[in-house]
DNA sequence: ATGAAAGCGCTAACAG
DNA sequence: CTGTTAGCGCTTTCAT
């Protein structure tokens, strides 16, 4: 580039530029970007030439003003949670960014005020600054999805709309149901027959649909399962007590948990019993977090297939974002089970 | 608003809206969002009342056109590490979405190439998408600082400029000497005399950096570090290994490492020998990650204080923006340990 | 204190 | 296939 001598210019070249560097209108110079195939071979690459030359790129606030697209797609980040294993979003953020990017987008992130899950969205939408959002935490009594689809914003949902008898809008989820499912199938296959649920209250849906999942399997090979579950808060210190009341009350010989900071709470009372996890009772966590993998001896865990669920979110962001918008249903995606050491003798 | 009913007008309000319903030029709607001041009270008064009623919001793309501003700030998402106990970037993000939000910016993650620190920079900067970068990942060697100088790109480096002996840019860092410095002298406190170091690899000198913490706390108090030190790559498996090696050969009292992850790898060497960590062995990590959070008995770990690393960035970012640019000097903040039971009896 | 004119850089619509 | 015209919504002169 004409710049290559490491210093930009102080003003980066436009698409007028181009055009008389290349000896042709602002409009071939815009073609050449947006529509190559309209213009002769030669014509492109005497212009593809001055583009090079000048190292030009398109202006994206004027591009943005004129297609009003801004190729933004918002995602609101909720507050840390910290003293929790919930590294959930850090992973999907990630996949979400690497997969966005492929398909032309970068997202937009904003903070969101925990008290008000709709705070922030209302002015990204009226300055017109993101095409579309990613709605993530999307669980029952939740008035994002709702709120979003009454302004008639473009949005996929991480989240089933559970509430939603008939709701509009495109969403992916993992099937938390069967994730259980095939960690109390492992403990099963493992000779476990005395396994104990500890899981969150009951106003949270996901909580119940990964509750589901352990007892149904249950009740299927005709085992009970009376007395093995405790619903409680999701803290280390929560799942530390419920599972030295279940231990001393229901005699387990392993746990599954609906997430992995329960799970280090049944691993604290064993460490504080002089228990081996693995060897003396199983216990398995859900997300797959830094913890699970990283904590002795390895926290076998249900791991959510999160660059899937992006893969899936950009397909029905941009499904929403053409002309005419793609009719995009839900997409429910299977995790998978991490064993580790907590699960095996 | 007009449109409260839950349903948003299909094409948002502009300035010459509301300047024809409060009766007035569109410049001197423009004049009540911008500079009130030039505005009669009673005048200003109506303005702002049509735009209450119309719910308008400064068009983004048109705005940032003009201004040939974004109010947006960029920031480069590596890859995530799996099996890695490091949460950093993650409270990281969190805390500078929040503190740049307050000040009036977005913050824009764009992926990087692993392989490629400059990549995802050049792109943003021609096409002006975003008014700044935070740089993170400044270690030695590391081209995106020297390139960033050099394309004349404003930025801030989270970490500080090694090399650079003139560096001209402003930096916000943490001051990892005296962290591990804390966890030698809360851990010679605890009555420990033998106190192990595990770290990373020469060519890290943030690594090093850590390192001197443990050694000069040690001399000082006329300690020997002979024997006492090795250094191995970032993950479990490595400081499980040099557990064992320091274990046998030096029979170290406690150990000082430079980051989770290698702490959690001292974990599972005790865990392997019966040795219970806090009694019998104490471990100090490096990050206060999710992982030291809520492992069993509790990882003592050194925590940097990102909440302020953000709003020193964040203020130095507006420096850099403001006109004329202020002159910034580098910030370098302490940290704090959190002392758990993995180094208390 | 308010209004008129100009233009940021780009692309959609049409004319040649 | 290429060029001309117009305008996206805003702010920055400059007049009044």
């Amino acid at each position: 580039m004409a710049w290559s001598n490491g210093r930009a210019p102080a003003t980066p070249p436009t698409l007028a530029d181009v055009a008389e560097l290349a000896g042709v209108s602002r409009q071939t110079v815009s073609n050449a970007v947006n529509n190559p195939d309209l213009l002769r071979p030669d014509t492109l690459a005497r212009v593809q030439d001055a583009i090079d030359q000048l190292g030009y790129l398109p202006n994206r606030a004027a591009r943005n003003l004129r297609t009003r697209l801004s190729h933004l797609i918002g995602l609101r980040l909720a507050p840390v949670q910290e003293g929790t294993a919930n590294a959930l979003m850090d992973r999907f953020v990630h996949s979400l960014v690497e997969t966005s990017s492929a398909a032309g987008y970068h997202v937009l992130l904003f903070p969101g005020d925990p008290t008000d899950p709709v705070s922030g969205y209302e002015d990204l939408l009226r300055s017109t600054a993101v095409d579309a959002f990613v709605a993530t935490d999307t669980y029952l009594g939740n008035p994002q999805a709702a709120w979003l689809e009454a302004r008639r914003a473009p949005f996929v949902a991480f989240g089933r709309p559970w509430d939603g008898v008939h709701a509009a809008h495109p969403w992916v989820d993992v099937d938390n149901a069967a994730g259980t499912a095939l960690a109390t199938t492992h403990l099963l296959d493992q000779g476990h027959e005395r396994i104990a649920w500890i899981g969150w209250r009951k106003d949270s849906i996901i909580g119940e649909d990964r509750r589901s999942g352990w007892s149904s399997t249950l009740r299927e090979r005709g085992l009970s399962t009376t007395g093995l579950a405790s619903r409680v808060e999701d803290t280390v210190a929560s799942g530390r007590e419920a599972a030295s009341v279940l231990l001393d009350e229901a005699h387990p010989s392993a746990f599954v948990c609906a997430s992995d900071t329960l799970a280090m709470g049944v691993l604290h009372t064993l460490a504080d019993r002089g228990l081996a996890a693995g060897r003396d009772v199983a216990v398995v966590g859900f997300d797959d977090s830094q913890v699970a993998q990283v904590v002795p001896p390895g926290l076998t865990s249900v791991r959510q297939p999160l660059e899937e669920v992006a893969v899936e979110i950009v397909r029905a962001l941009e499904g929403l974002l053409s002309h005419p918008p793609a009719e995009s249903r839900g997409v429910l995606l299977t995790p998978e089970l991490v064993v580790r050491g907590s699960s095996r003798c």
